[in-house]
DNA sequence: AACTTAGTTTCAAATAATGAAACAAAACAG
DNA sequence: CTGTTTTGTTTCATTATTTGAAACTAAGTT
C-alpha cells in the first residue's frame, strides 16, 4: 500500500520533496514548500540542504528559491538513452512525421501516467501542452488508452485505481465502466482514438507498441485538430502508423526488451 | 563519534549509486554494480531496491538488469523548464540556427562540466534529450571556455582543479597556464573559439550569456567543421550570435536570474 | 551430486534521522 | 529607531533507520 514517499526510508522521503518542488513548476521559497510538506521545519530544511549540495536542486541565493537542479538533466539523459524507446524509435518517428505531416508522439507508461519520451511537430505546429518529459493522464489520451488497453488485468486494475477521471472535456470518459468499455473496443480494434477527450478540438489515433509476447512497451500517435481534419481522414494514416509501431516493437524487442519464454 | 565524522547521508549515497548506474550507459547487472561499488552487497542491494521501487531505476526482470528509470525523465523535464535557459532561449536558438545554417548549442555549467541544454542541427529539427543532458569538458569546448572565462577567480580555481586536461587533439590546452592565457584572451575578445581542441575538424565560435552584473548564466555556440568552413568565415556570424546571446541574457535576467543590486 | 556464482534475507550493533525548541536574521511595522 | 513578526538556521537528546557479516536460496556449471 506504500505510495511513493512514505515509510520507504529516507531516500523515498527526499525524492518526495523533489517531486513537490518539481510540481511547482517554478522556483519556490522554503516557506512555500513547508506549507505543503508533511515534514517539520528542521527535517525539510535538512532535505533541501542535502539535495542542493547534491545538485538535485539549485538554490538561487538572490531570490532564496529552490528549483530542480541540472544533475537531473544529466541523469535523465542516461535514462532516456538506455531505457526509453526514443533512441530506437527515432528514425521511425521522423519518417512517420514526414510522411503524414502531423504531430507525432511517442509515449511510455510511468506507473499510472503517460510519459511522453519524444515528439515531432507538424510543419504547422498546433499549440499543445506536451513535450518530451511531460506527463499526461492515461485514461483520456490516445497513447494512454492504447497502452493500458493491453495491460494484464492485475496491472490494469492498479492503474485504473490511480486515475483521477477528471472531466477535461465533454467527451472525457469519467467512470471506470465507461473506460473499460472503451478499452475493450480498443483491444478489439487494435488501436485507440482520442475523440477530444483531453483537449477540445484535439484528436488523435494511437497505436500500441507491444512485444511479441504482448507486453506493453509504449505507444505512438498521430495528432491533429478538428479544425484541420477528421478522425476518418486520420484513419488513412493507419497503415503507416502500424508499420512504424511494429518496426519499433521489433527493434526494441531485439535490442532491449526480450520476453522471457512465450 | 567526535569531530566532523559527517556520515555521508543516506540520500547522497543513494544518488551516488544512481550516478554509477547512469555512467554505465546501458542496463547493468547487480554483480557488475557491486564490483564498482564501495558498499557491501546487502547495502547496495537495499539501495537498488529502494531506487527501483521509487521509479528512479527500472529493473528488467527478464535480463535482471537495472537502468535509470522514467521518473528521472519526468523530474528532468521540470528542471529543464524551470532552471535551464532552454525555454527562454528557444526562439533565439531557432532563429540563429535558421540564419546561419549551422549547428547551434546552448550550454550551462553543471559544476565543473559543460551541460548542453539545447541544440539545433543545421538540417534536422528537434532532438530534445538526445542532446539536452549531454555533458562535456569545460576546458576544451567553445561554450565551456566562454563560460569559465567569466567566472570570478575563486570559482574558476575550483573549476580548473576539476579539469582532466586530457589531450583530445593536438590543439587541446593541457596545462592550467595555457588555459589561463586562453581565458584571458577570451575575456579581452569577449567570446571564445574552439580550434579543434575537443574533436579534430570541429571548430566553433561561442558567446557567453551573462547577466548585467557579469554573472555567468550559460553560453551559446555555432559549430561547423574545417571541411566546410574556417574560423574566419564563422566570424561573419558573430553579430548574430552576439545579438542572440544578449537577447537571451536580457530575457533570462528579467524572468529568472535577477542580480542582487546593480 | 558437488561446486560455483548470483541474488536475497536476517539481525544485533552502529549510525543517521528526527523534530521541538531555541536562535538568528531579515522584513515590517509603529 | 525600537519592538514585532516572519522567515530561515542550528542544537541535541531521543528515536528509528541503516548497516554489513554471515547465513541462506536459487540458478548455472562441471
Amino acid at each position: 500500500m506504500s505510495e511513493r514517499g512514505q515509510g520507504d526510508g529516507t531516500v523515498a522521503k527526499a525524492l518526495a520533496v523533489m517531486d513537490e518542488i518539481a510540481a511547482f513548476g517554478r522556483p519556490v521559497r522554503f516557506a512555500e514548500l513547508l506549507d505543503r510538506s508533511p515534514y517539520p521545519k528542521a527535517t525539510l530544511y535538512r532535505f533541501v540542504q542535502v539535495l542542493t549540495k547534491q545538485g538535485m536542486l539549485h538554490f538561487d541565493p538572490d531570490r532564496q528559491t529552490y528549483a530542480p537542479g541540472l544533475r537531473l538533466v544529466r541523469l535523465a539523459h542516461a535514462a532516456w538513452q538506455t531505457f526509453s524507446l526514443a533512441p530506437i524509435a527515432r528514425v521511425h518517428v521522423d519518417a512517420l512525421s514526414d510522411a503524414v505531416g502531423e504531430t507525432v508522439h511517442l509515449a511510455q507508461l510511468d506507473g499510472a501516467q503517460v510519459l511522453y519520451v519524444d515528439k515531432r511537430n507538424a510543419r504547422q505546429p498546433i499549440e499543445m501542452y506536451s513535450a518530451a518529459g511531460k506527463v499526461g493522464p492515461a485514461y483520456c489520451t490516445g497513447v494512454g488508452k492504447a497502452m493500458i488497453a493491453f495491460l494484464p488485468e492485475d496491472q490494469l486494475k492498479q492503474v485504473i485505481a490511480q486515475q483521477s477521471f477528471h472531466r477535461f472535456t465533454e467527451h472525457t470518459y469519467t467512470t471506470e465502466a465507461a473506460l473499460r468499455a472503451e478499452l475493450a473496443a480498443i483491444r478489439a480494434r487494435g488501436y485507440a482514438y482520442d475523440r477530444e477527450e483531453h483537449e477540445p478540438g484535439i484528436i488523435c489515433i494511437a497505436y500500441p507498441i507491444l512485444t511479441r509476447g504482448g507486453r506493453v512497451l509504449g505507444a505512438m500517435s498521430v495528432t491533429s485538430s478538428t479544425a484541420r481534419t477528421t478522425l476518418d481522414a486520420l484513419d488513412t494514416h493507419l497503415p503507416r502508423i502500424r508499420t512504424a509501431a511494429e518496426a519499433i516493437a521489433s527493434e526494441a524487442q531485439d535490442w532491449r526488451f526480450p520476453d522471457a519464454a512465450e
